[in-house]
DNA sequence: GACAAATAGTTGTAGGAGCAACTATACTGG
DNA sequence: CCAGTATAGTTGCTCCTACAACTATTTGTC
């Protein structure tokens, strides 16, 4: 029998759930991210980026946008970008109706690039998602991150 | 209309799923190390780590076992101990059995930095998780993830 | 229209984490 | 018992990211 402080119970139902998901999503990105550099030599962030583009209208988002979209500060997507742009995979544009914005658009390379990437992510999500969740649990898990999260 | 590539679909639920995952783990990990690092001064990676050794028996772990469980490359969780250590929060341990391996343990100091971090943790898991997920919709989640987490 | 407040983005700086190379110890087969 | 291999942990180095302070532009208010 384990001895614990009864007052801050650690193994809290909840606290269980939310360590869990720090240790899963931890896992799943390592992994996904090791691979994504082995075979596309493409950083997790980088791939981020992408997709997120690829998804919005016009393949262009503003810098807020992107960081709110993959969850970094104003100041850290900055440099991701230079990095991005540096490797020709995306471009800045200046915005017309707010000279504050800036639009940052993919370049074909970087649709060339998100391609690939999705090759090799689409394959390990049938290796690492398929084969865990069907097709049921999947969309569950989908309504329950959605639920978690929305803004407050 | 948008135009996408139609053969790598970045829409397609699979890719959707895995990035809601990616997104929900950074904001909830985010706004989670803010309050720990306001309330407590307490660096999450720091409160992970006080978490695990509550949770193992002796409230003790080797250096390897803490890298697993909080998903660490294990040079990381030796600088992260080394912090730990000269917060006075946990200690190293020699081990009888097997002279490579060190024991990191609570000190007492540790124990409580922890019980005053989960009392925080536990307000924003109220706020943040109980708010917005019912008590069945939690423990499925927790099923799922654990499905998602199992080792291949 | 002008001043204050809010917003978009960049930069200086510091700290944290990963990888690869390394040391030390333990195991395994001959 | 010895050689070769596997395991535990640390260290050098590099890159990435956050925070805070800053500039530039826009919006809101009187």
């Amino acid at each position: 029998m384990t001895i614990q402080s009864s007052a801050c119970p650690s193994g809290d139902e909840k606290v269980e759930l939310f360590g869990l998901l720090l240790e899963t999503n931890a896992r799943l990105a390592r992994t996904l991210g090791l691979e994504l550099e082995a075979q596309c030599d493409l950083p997790l962030a980088w791939f981020e980026v992408l997709l997120q583009l690829r998804r919005a209208s016009e393949s262009r988002l503003k810098m807020n946008q992107i960081a709110d979209a993959i969850v970094h500060s104003t100041g850290g997507t900055t440099r991701l970008i230079d990095r991005l742009v540096e490797a020709g995979l995306v471009v800045r544009e200046s915005c017309p109706s707010d000279r504050r914005a800036i639009y940052v658009a993919m370049t074909n390379a970087g649709d060339a690039k998100l391609d690939e990437a999705l090759g090799v992510h689409l394959s390990y999500l049938e290796k690492n998602l398929a084969g865990r969740l069907s097709s049921t649990e999947r969309s569950t898990l989908t309504g329950l991150l959605t639920k978690l999260n929305a803004p407050s």
